[in-house]
This record gives structure tokens, sequence and C-alpha cells, in this order.
DNA sequence: AGCACGCCGACT
DNA sequence: GTCGGCGTGCTC
């Protein structure tokens, strides 16, 4: 077993396969399947995973690897298949997928430097380039305009040398503790000794005369009020010695979160653990539907689940939606399981991040709470894995690869036979018709908890505020009930859906509208610096103060933005206290925690946000909700509009009268006869159900058929639509008569970042051969994507078609 | 993706 | 001649 066999870290597809090397002496044994190595490829060096190990290669001029990069392997022979597999299914490139497997911190960094071998025969222009050094980057040679063709000549002369370094990102945390070898009478002589000027030295051996055990620095300087360069001298002098000892960074600490153990089951709920506790003795693998109406308890089946699972020696994936991963619901888990949890999710640095994957990986922990990507967490004996809120956009990772965290839950579950349980109030309709037809167990859980019902909605027709005359963006009852909240001393949720919604600026002059200059899409105004900025390119332009069109001074923000909201809604009822909770407002690390404890505390009376407040949130005292515009998705081009806004009506709703106060619902819409929104209103998801079907099924829409989208992307617009149009003859002629293929149309975002954008899609049932076909087509356009910035990206099932 | 190589027109 | 631009093909 002395070759091994690499996928190099070259997103390409010509170098999308495995290459050999040959494993040096030094290195046989230590190389293990699953670990990142260092290897050369042409005249560089570039990370590689090694797939394989084998005695025999067809290629027989073998390079030897250079170097190793860990000492455990970073995947398990399960991972490295589910890699495999995910490739083939989204026609992705191994490399993206491993790395997406990985936390950042695992990502390999590219760095070369002239080595300068001699002094003589060195053209002029080097030599000052190097000013005596011996070494110099390559990025200072470029930015000094060097000529690439003399260094290359140098290079061959032997002159000069081109080192290519790689290396791991990765960084671990160190605390320097503080200590003394010295016994506590060498100490008093060595204070005697010490000159009488040296009174911090003094302090700080007496200390350690009383105190010889190890501290850590920092505590240390505090408590003596001394500092770094005070201790290092008595180092130094060899009194006292420092340690470096590796921590992780611990952005949970254990100690804040107050211990629970299992809650008494309501009859429902007791009814669901039965076939998940069946399965999990069994150890078959089986998905789970759970159908459970906000406040039903989901998270108590979850705990309770997963508790038996680690009592059979088992470890427990939980994925929650990216915004979900609010305080609340790490504090269930990390109350219940302690310190047997690690919390994986994007708001962690990447250095934390890696710190808890590391746990996982040297198995310190039974229990990952994560999003999307903790999918991948390298647990080896997998008992349980549960997907929250399964409906959430947020599973589906929108570029490459584009992977549905749900498939690799089920994938995984398959190779550990274990169960995957998918839960939510509002399943997407693929889930729920899969349960129908028994692919899926379906558990219902029907009623809430604490008896409580769900709470009325009122729908309020805002075209009949308009004629009587109110042009605010609050509705009469809406205010009403606001302020009679704010008398009894109970709480608000406000929701605005800002997609749709947001701020552009608008001339009421000429009509006007500001758009990126790159994409073909408003700009949107930031109030806080006074700027227009754009979503998709981060395009930023200050707010002019006239037209650009036709000089007017009318020139203003329209639409209904977060900040907007808040204004008007202090201008109405001056005396509410409100928290608004946006991306803007959330950027900062722990800004989230600390609005949602403010309002929690009761220090503000209503929370007024986007998205992310929609979920999750549990507050006792919290009676009204109001959605302020319930259709502001429904008319986008997506044919899960429907679905996402009776989703998002059921999930905001459901954040009212959870506990004993009863709770009631404003919603605000255009569109009141809307059958999401009339269904929303009676909580009627199977009668939604039952007639977005009959939708999906008149216009061709999952779940009845599959979905394929491949998007063009060319910086000219002739070109797109020639490719987009051969593409679609191509697929026509190559797939099943079955099979339709609509397109080119412009994609809804026609042009991002100077390129325009078309689309083709497939409608299908069964195209065995589909991805066959379609990477003969991406090859066929290989040339053009390599040398025209052509671009060609297929989505398999793509969650909305943006 | 990089990077080298080699072809070709432009110009001190 | 040779400098610099760009298409082509390879990477174990």
């Amino acid at each position: 077993m002395n070759i091994a066999k690499v996928i190099v870290d070259v997103p390409a597809t010509q170098t999308n396969r495995l290459f050999d090397y040959n494993i040096p002496e030094y290195l046989l044994g230590a190389i293990k399947e699953g670990m990142r190595v260092i290897v050369p490829f042409g005249p560089r060096k570039v990370m590689g995973f090694v797939m394989e190990l084998t005695d025999h290669s067809d290629f027989d001029q073998l390079k030897d690897i250079v170097d190793l990069m860990d000492v455990v392997p970073v995947f398990t022979k399960e991972l490295l298949d589910v890699g495999k597999w995910l490739t083939e299914k989204t026609l992705s490139f191994y490399i993206s997928v491993f790395q997406a497997m990985l936390p950042q911190a695992l990502k390999a960094t590219y760095k070369k430097e002239l080595h300068k071998l001699t002094n003589e025969g060195l053209s002029d222009a080097l030599t000052k380039m190097f000013a005596g050094r011996e070494f110099m980057s390559y990025e200072e040679f470029t930015e000094r305009k060097g000529d690439y063709r003399k260094l290359q000549q140098a290079v061959q002369e032997g002159l000069i040398e081109i080192n290519y370094l790689v290396k791991s990102k990765e960084t671990k945390k160190k605390e320097t503790f503080i200590t003394t070898n010295l016994k506590p009478f060498q100490l008093e002589e060595e204070i005697a000794n010490l000159s009488n000027q040296a009174t911090k030295q003094k302090q700080l051996l007496e200390f350690f005369a009383e105190h010889p055990e190890p501290i850590l620095q920092s505590k240390l300087v505090s408590r003596l009020h001394t500092s770094r360069s005070t201790i290092k001298q008595l180092i130094d002098k060899g009194f006292l010695v420092e340690n470096k000892v590796e921590v992780y960074r611990n952005p949970y600490q254990e100690e804040n979160y107050e211990r629970t153990t299992a809650l008494p089951l309501t009859e429902e709920q007791h009814n669901v653990m039965i076939p998940i506790y069946e399965n999990l003795k069994s150890g078959e693998e089986a998905v789970f539907l759970l159908h459970g109406v906000t406040g039903s308890g989901k998270t108590e089946v979850y705990l309770q689940s997963i508790q038996r699972a680690l009592e059979n020696g088992k470890e427990a994936i939980v994925l929650v939606p990216e915004i979900a991963l609010t305080p609340q619901m790490v504090k269930r888990f990390k109350g219940r399981f302690g310190s047997k949890v690690a919390v994986l999710h994007s708001a962690l640095s990447a250095g934390e991040k890696y710190d808890e994957w590391r746990k996982v990986q040297r198995k310190e922990v039974q229990v990952v709470v994560g999003a999307r990507s903790a999918i991948f967490a390298p647990f080896e004996n997998l008992g349980i894995i549960i997907i929250d809120e399964e409906h959430e956009t947020s599973y589906k990772q929108e570029d490459h690869p584009r992977y549905h965290a749900r498939d690799v839950a089920i994938y995984r579950g398959e190779q550990h036979s274990c169960p995957v349980i998918l839960g939510s109030a509002t399943p997407t309709l693929e889930s729920f018709a899969r349960a129908q037809k028994g692919v899926y167990k379906l558990l219902s859980l029907t009623k809430r908890m604490n008896n409580a019902s769900m709470p009325e909605v009122q729908l309020i027709d805002m075209r009949n505020e308009l004629h009587m005359g109110n042009r605010s963006m609050f509705s009469i009852a809406l205010k009403d009930k606001i302020e009679d909240r704010l008398e009894k001393g109970e709480q608000i949720v406000l929701f605005l859906n800002r997609r749709g919604y947001s701020t552009f600026v608008m001339c009421r002059d000429c009509g006007y509208v500001i758009e990126c200059p790159h994409c073909d899409i408003a700009l949107t105004y930031h109030r806080n610096n006074e700027s227009l900025k754009c979503h998709y390119c981060s395009y930023e332009m200050t707010m002019p103060t006239s037209c650009p069109d036709c000089e007017s001074k009318t020139i203003r923000y329209f639409g209904t933005g977060t900040q907007k909201v808040e204004e008007a809604l202090t201008q109405l009822i001056p005396q509410a206290r409100v928290v608004r909770m946006d991306v803007d407002t959330t950027r900062r690390k722990g800004s989230h925690e600390k609005l949602l404890n403010q309002f929690g505390n009761h220090e503000a009376d209503i929370l007024l946000g986007t998205q992310m407040i929609a979920k999750g949130l549990d507050f006792p005292t919290v009676t009204l909700v109001g959605v302020l515009a319930a259709d502001s998705l429904l008319h986008l081009p997506d044919f899960r509009a429907s679905e996402k806004t009776f989703q998002l009506l059921t999930q905001v709703s459901g954040r009212a009268g959870r506990h004993t106060l009863p709770g009631e619902v404003i919603v605000q819409t255009y569109s009141p006869d809307h059958y999401s929104v009339e269904f929303a209103k009676t909580y009627n998801y199977e009668g939604f159900f039952k007639k977005e079907m009959e939708v999906r099924k008149t216009f061709h829409y999952p779940p009845y058929y599959y979905l394929t989208l491949i998007t063009v992307a060319h910086p000219n617009q002739v070109k797109v639509i020639e490719t987009t149009k051969k593409i679609a003859q191509l697929l026509a002629k190559h797939l099943s008569s079955e099979a339709n293929v609509l397109g080119p149309t412009p994609s809804p975002l026609t042009r991002i970042k100077d390129r325009y954008r078309y689309q083709c899609m497939v409608k299908y049932k069964n195209e065995p051969n589909q991805r066959k076909i379609i990477k003969r087509i991406v090859t066929f356009f290989e040339d053009d994507i390599r040398q025209n910035d052509l671009q060609i990206s297929v989505d398999l099932q793509p969650y909305q078609l943006m």
C-alpha cells in the first residue's frame, strides 16, 4: 500500500478525478484514507484528499507525496462515500463537495515566494527588488510590476527558486499558564537577591511562594496589577516557567445553562414516540415526517428520541434552520444534554466552528445541533438524525455543491440504519406527499401544549383601508389592538417580510428608479449611512440629492423596510418601546441574543422584524402578532410562492398565545381571497395541501414532476441566448420524449455582476440518463467556459427558481 | 484553476 | 533580432 489515490484542490472538469502519488518511505503507515496531504501538481503544490490506498498504479511516473497535513483523517470512510455520492448527485466537482463537508478552517491557503539563490548574474531589476533580502513574496513581485519572463529565465538559470507553499488555515487557541519550578524557600532566596527597585517582580515571586500551582497568565496579570513584560523578565531569569495549553474556544459556556430533565409527555406526544422508539430499537432505517402544529411540543419529542439514542450508545445530529438557531434552541439542547452537545452554525467564527467540529471528531460529544452543513458531522455511530422545520429553504445550498441537507440526511440514515425525523408544522408538499404514499411514516401532533388554542386570525383587506383614507402601513384594527396590548402590559410581535418590499429609490417627477449598474435590480436604501446598496453584488453609492435622470429634487425612497416601519410606528404610537430585528441590527455577534433578551425581559413592548423572528420564538406574554404585508411573497416568480406564503403566515401566527394568555393575529393583505392566505387563517394544512397539489399537477411542478434548472451567464446577451437555446435543443434531443424542456427564458434576475442570465428548465418524471446527458452538454461548451467567461450552472431539483 | 510553452505580430 | 500578447494543453 505505497500508492495513494488523491483528489486535488483544483476545481475544474479536467482535474475532477483521482491522481496517483507514491507514498515516501517516511510516511508509509502514517497516511490513511480521508487525510489531507500536500502533493506536487505540475510546477506547484496543492492540497489533496487521500481517497484510496493501493499498491498498483497504471501511471508509471509517480511523484512523491510532499507532506501530510493531518494526524487523524478528517473524513471517515462513510463520509468519503457520502462525498462521492453527493458529487454524482449534484454534478459537482469532488473537491468542491469535500471542501463543503469540512469546516472552513481546514481549507488550504496557498502562497508563492521567490528565493534568491545567488547574488551573481541577477538582472538589475530583480536585484533591486530583493533589496538584499533572500526571500520575497510573489505578491510583492507582481505588485511592483515584476517581469514574469525575466523571472522565468532566472529560474531556469538557477538564480532564483520559486517555492510553492501550502498551509492549513486552522489555528488552535492556546492559553498561557505561568508557574514556577522553584521550591518556596528558593523563591524566598531570589526575592532577597532582587534589587529593591524590582517591586513588581518581588510581588510576583511572593505570590508564587504562596500559590505554587499554575495560573492563567491573564488572571495573574489582573490579580497582581502587573504586566506581561514583568512576567517575561522572571521567565528569562528562570524563576518562572510558562506553559501553553491548547483550549477550545467556548462560545457557549455550559454553566450558563440550567439543566432540565425529560418533561411529561402529552398523550399525543407519547403516541408519536412509540414508533420512533421501536425503530431505534430495531435499528432499521426509516424516515418519519413529524407534522405538528406550532407549539405542539415537537422539540420535546426530538429531545426524548435523542435521549433514547444516546442510551443505546449512539449519536445524534439535529439540523435547525440558520435563522432559527436562536439561543432559545441552543439552550434547550444544552440544558438537556449539557457538555454532550456541540453547536455548529454560521454565527460562530471559523475558529469556533473548527473547535466544535473537533469535539465531534474526537468523540467528546454525542449530539450536534447545527445548520445545513452540520449534516456532515463526522460521527461514526449515528443513532438518529432530526431535521427541524423541514420545509425551510436554508437546507438547500444555493451554490455549488447545490445539495439539500434532507437528501444527505436520508442517505446517511440508510448508511447507519437509523431513523430520520423530519419535523414541521407546514411540511413541504414533497414530504407530505411522500408521507401519504407511505414512503415516509407520518406522525401527527394536532394539539398545542398547555391546552392552548391556536390564536384567532383576522384578515385585513388593505385595499379597503386605502379607500377609507388610511394611507399608513398600519390598519386601524392593528393600531387599536397594539394600543390595547400596551395598556394591558402584554407584548406584540410585528412581522414584515422584506423580500419584494425592500426600499428602492424613485424620482417622483419622472419615475426613474435607481438600479445597480452591474445587476438588473433596484438598489436598496440604507438609512444609517445614507447610501444605496445592491443586495447581489454589494455595489454601493451615496444617496443622491437629485434625480440622476431629470435632476428633479423630488427623489425619495419607497417601499417598506423595517427601519421605515419603526419610524412610522414610533410616530403613530409614541409610547411604544420597539426592538427592531433585521439583518442590520443583528450583524454583530451576540446582538441577536441581546435583542431577544431585551424583549424577553419586557424592556420593550414590540418586537419588529423580518424572517428571523418567524420561528422558534417562545415568549409567554406575546398575545398579538401583526403581519404587515402578507402577500409580499405571493407574487414572486417562483412555483413555491403560495407554499412559502402559507408556511410563513402559519409560522408567524404560531408566535402568539403559546402559554396561558390567549393570542390573536392580524394579517394585513392585498389578496385576502388567495387560498394560501385563507387556509392559513384557519390553520388548515391539509386543505392547503390538497388545493396546492392540484395547482402543481396542472402546471407540472413538484411533487408531480422533478425539475432541473440550467442557468447560463455571460457578459454578452446574444451569446447567452444562443447558448441557452443550444442547450435546450440538445436536452430535448437526448432526453426521452416524456421530458418537457422549457426555455430559453430570462432568469428572474436578468443581470448580476455584469453578466446576463438566461435559463432553461426541464420538467420530467423519470430520466435515468439525465445526468450523463447534462455532463456531455457541459463538456460540449467546455472551451467557451474556459476561454470566453461563459458560466453554466446546473441545479438538479432547485428549491427556488431565482 | 494555474502554469508553461510556443506561435506570431510589433518595434527599440 | 526580442519583447510581449494570447491560444493550447497538461497536471499523477
